[in-house]
DNA sequence: ATGAAAGCGCTAACAG
DNA sequence: CTGTTAGCGCTTTCAT
């Protein structure tokens, strides 16, 4: 019977000798089925190993129980956010689609596209990672997580991230730096321009000047930070301490450091943000600022399953940001 | 015209005034359409933002440009693999569409029905990771990861477990530990069996037999590892050194210890397997032997590229594992 | 309780 | 060069 493909609904309706109609009554669980066929024809499913096809049932049905997360690459950052999302996914009736193009496609307004590609079929409702463009009026329900500037209209969670500047900021302050680099993120991201913000206010606070010169674009990504750290840090008035928006470009500020044969933390103080997994592992172990991500990814996959019935839910969850000391700052002195 | 939902293609070809075949043309750039007209219906699909539905355009056309990677949760492991399988997708023609039903799902035989519910319409191609039931005679190519005991016809690329097995405990043993523990990983997979086996291979060089009580099975995971951990630590006649075949039972094995008031490494060394980012992140930091996940991934993916180029292809990748030192073993004394 | 038939959004012949 | 016509595998009325 291992004749061409996959098995599809039309043979096992063949094999149990019933309808295709009959057997998709028995694959939803409606009613109006008979024991015996029933059980004949669960027996042939097993048997055969039979599975919906998603694609098939999607475009006829427009439910799927399957929720998307939808990234511009599958980075430190997203796939946090997607463990979360996997442990949150567990008490729900849902599947996890979690999808990519690839960085390359990442282009402006990716979300939009995927959206379109995926929603109204496969997809029940989505979380959207650090999305641009945001487009409240959806056809399914979608959660942003870390968006763009400015109101969105969308369901939101994303951390406290101007406390989470404050902090970093405070810390370099404590250890006695005064001359203080920013290399900042995605200035098209809310949660960059707020951790800036962050940093300026705790400055002001402290009544320090910011050095304008002292402020970089390492845009969240290793790749676009590698310039922007030499520019700060080759330099003879470089400075003592660096805060850099993100881990990832902490991480190469770091690097980029040694290969300028700079050591990390006794010429330079460098803390982060975000506290990926991969902030442990860098040498020197980074000390950064700490967001739940995982945390944030399950509670962006409850709000969306919220939204999918219909219930009451928060426009916008913000959770706490903490310190995390490693050994990448000391003391200047 | 913001009437329903999201766009489709008869939206776009009613809009620009042609069929939906001759849209169906433009987006995929097939021949026999007038420079006009094609410059008319892509100013439509720009102006309305429209993407053609993943789920309808593959039913019929069973060729996608997705590949899909199928796990049956987003873990450490699992989304390392995904970072690397990410990083190589950048060149290539194809979009990653990663998929899991959640840990309750995730019975005996979620491989082949995740591969029914996906393949043969949405995806060109998959990587499964850690499959048990492995059943060759696909529909579509797939790539296995670290897969079930014995020969199974797919293509695979996973690490050399044995020799890693054999690290690990011969650096246990080089710092002079006897009374060593094994927590096991699952025994339905290969690389399993085989940790182990390098694990009583290096035992049995040194000359030291295995004390059967001191080997316990984890089960990869914290929740499996919980039990097991307490069954070799609380007893008067606990070992001084626990290798553990994953970091996340190695992880949980530490957490046990302190629980039961030992501190790691005074009183227990532990040491782990996998080198995911956690285990720098765990107190403290875990002494591991790496795979190397991302390459583990990225090789994979590129398998199966080829594979659906019907290039010729390797049908074993074998990468090597390493001792990764931290702080999690001490010397004996 | 069961099956026939229509159709989801799209692609692939084939006509015109 | 363009439109018409069939489906892809499934769900869903609606008859039977």
């Amino acid at each position: 019977m291992e004749h061409t493909g996959r098995v599809k609904m039309a043979d096992v309706a063949r094999q149990a000798g019933v309808s295709v109609a009959t057997v998709s009554k028995v694959v939803n669980g409606r009613y109006g089925v008979a024991q015996s066929t029933l059980d004949r024809v669960q027996q042939v499913i097993s048997d055969l190993g039979y599975e919906a096809s998603l694609g098939a049932s999607s475009l006829r049905s427009h439910r799927t129980h399957v929720v998307g997360i939808l990234v511009a690459e599958f980075e430190p950052f997203s796939t946090e956010l997607l463990k979360g999302a996997s442990d949150a996914i567990g008490s729900t009736e849902y599947e996890l689609l979690a999808y990519s193009a690839g960085g390359r496609r990442a282009d402006v307004g990716w979300e939009r596209r995927y959206l379109s590609r995926l929603g109204g079929t496969l997809i029940d409702g989505a979380i959207i990672v650090t999305p641009t463009v945001v487009d409240a009026r959806g056809v399914i329900p979608v959660v942003a997580i870390d968006p763009h500037t400015g109101p969105s209209g969308l369901p939101t969670v994303d951390s406290d991230n101007f406390a989470g500047g404050v902090m970093a900021t405070e810390h370099l302050l404590a250890l006695g730096h005064r001359r203080i680099g920013l290399m900042g993120g995605r200035p098209d991201l809310e949660s960059a321009r707020l951790r800036e913000a962050g940093f300026r206010s705790a400055m002001a606070s402290a009544g320090l000047p910011v050095d304008e010169t002292l402020v970089v674009n390492g845009g969240y990504r290793p790749e676009t930070a590698t310039q922007p750290a030499r520019d700060l840090l080759d330099r003879p008035d470089r400075p003592t301490a660096v805060f850099a928006a993100n881990d990832l470009s902490a991480i190469r500020t770091v690097e980029i450091a040694r290969e300028l044969g700079l050591h990390v933390p006794r010429d330079l103080s460098v803390i982060g943000f975000d506290n990926v997994p991969e902030s442990a592992l860098c040498d020197p172990p980074l000390t950064t600022v700490s967001q739940p991500l995982r945390d944030i990814g399950a509670r962006a996959l409850q709000l969306l399953i919220d939204l999918l019935a219909e219930r009451d839910v928060p426009t916008h969850l913000r959770l706490p940001t903490a310190l995390v000391e490693r050994a990448s700052c000391r003391p200047l002195g």
